[in-house]
DNA sequence: CGGAACATTGAGAGGGATCAATGGACGTGG
DNA sequence: CCACGTCCATTGATCCCTCTCAATGTTCCG
């Protein structure tokens, strides 16, 4: 097995857009084409035709951009943030291989929110008023768009607990847990990862200053509970910040 | 004009499930129908067939119930919650005349929240797998359908934009101004309503202690910006409550 | 090698939580 | 109609978690 602090998906193409195929992207159980007949998986690929690349620290789309698209990650990792009336901005979460941005456009045929690779990566593009006209022929399809959309709802409500109920060190538990869940379940280590993103857009996230989150985890560091240094994190102890995240509901 | 702290939709019909209709309902420009023809909008009364009241405190669905259907506010007040693993819970959300409800619970085909009545209400049953259906049918019903789903997730942007970079005085604020414009585009007063939910309901979903939220709304009547008598507020001074909601911003 | 960006750590301050008591509003039943 | 109990809201006093301000350390890259 490869690395696993490296990503499962390498061949980096070369075109700033290629031509792709959902049918034999290594992606197809996590993303999309989750549960297409061979036949759907042919005519997505014929709608999913480009894909573009993204540099690091460059944006995918902005805040008042005109929605046309959703994105499919391909490989590398994003930032969501919406940005208050006077300029200052809340990271909304963090995207990686397999999950999809931009639900947000539909709504108001402009994204309300901007995206950022965190590294050098690369999106499928979907072209959203096609995505529609073949989600109505494929029912498969049609729900599959329902169950992405969903999902983002829902996980956008396990952030609002996290924000609206836990305090910092249970936010950063979560927080790793999840970051950890979610890159173990696309062929990485359960246990140590390479953080793409700084201390203050994890503070961001979570809702508390980078200051707390660079304490939080040295306190967890001491305890025996992870090892940090700078981006580099290993979870020693998963149960100890699994009692962390719980031990909110305990104290009442 | 009727009292502006009642409700626009008086008339409560009598049996538990009462057959209805889209085309003569007067939410159909704020719910489902938007922008439906008259013939769409025939098939879609075909397929909302029934009411359901849900008496205040009563829940309409809760979270591990199989998901089947979507709820559409036809009156009343809902607020729905998330409850953690130990059974505290946060409010994620509250609910009026012609929203909807139950979006959560596609991914996984089962209620991830739990939506309780805050006043007696009555709901629009849309049966999912038919609403999927009639929108293969009708891309008018189809992109309305992506289109709500896409507001609950900008909803939900703004909730967390809220929780994570707001301090208590601006949350209430933004909550304040929130409700009002929501009853306001229902035809209820600019200035004035009655809250539906408890101070802790509304600290739940504010992410701080009811106390807390009563202070608030103290120090905003003693400087003249509001004036609050248990669930009575009045709005007197709005432009001081952008005021607040936008100093986050000119703060850095 | 030097600078920029990011991370860590400390000391002090403050906003909101906590604990606690009082006060209203509402509904039920006598 | 009033008395009572329950639920909810208000207000005060104190504490503590997190923010703020500041300095130092580390990594990376030109």
């Amino acid at each position: 097995m490869a690395n696993p602090l490296q990503p499962v998906a390498g061949a980096a193409l070369d075109p700033a857009t290629v031509r792709v195929a959902c049918s034999n992207c290594n992606l197809r159980e996590l993303c999309l084409p989750v549960g297409l007949s061979a036949d759907e998986m042919q005519r997505l690929d014929h709608l999913i035709a480009t894909r573009r690349r993204v540099r690091r620290g460059a944006t995918l789309f902005s805040a008042g951009d005109p929605f046309t698209s959703l994105y499919a990650v391909r490989s590398g990792f994003f930032k969501t943030t919406v940005t208050t009336a006077d300029g200052r901005d809340q990271v909304t979460g963090f995207q990686m291989a397999g999950e999809i941005l931009g639900l947000d456009g539909i709504v108001q045929d402009k994204h309300s929110c901007s995206a950022v690779a965190l590294e050098d990566a690369e999106v499928c593009i979907l072209p959203f008023d096609q995505l529609e006209t073949l989600s109505r022929e494929f029912s498969a399809l049609q729900h599959h768009v329902h169950r992405i959309m969903s999902r983002e709802i829902v996980r956008d409500q396990g952030v609002m607990l996290l924000l609206g109920s836990m305090r910092a060190e249970e936010r950063v538990a979560a927080f790793l847990l999840n970051l950890v869940q979610r890159l173990h379940a696309r062929g990485f280590s359960r246990s140590e990862m390479i953080l793409r993103m700084t201390r203050e857009e994890i503070g961001s996230y979570l809702g508390m200053k980078l200051e707390t989150v660079s304490r939080t985890f040295s306190r967890f560091q001491d305890e025996g509970i992870i090892e940090v240094k700078q981006r580099y994190v290993r979870i020693l102890a998963p149960q100890a910040l699994e009692a962390i995240v719980n031990q909110a509901d305990t104290q009442l």
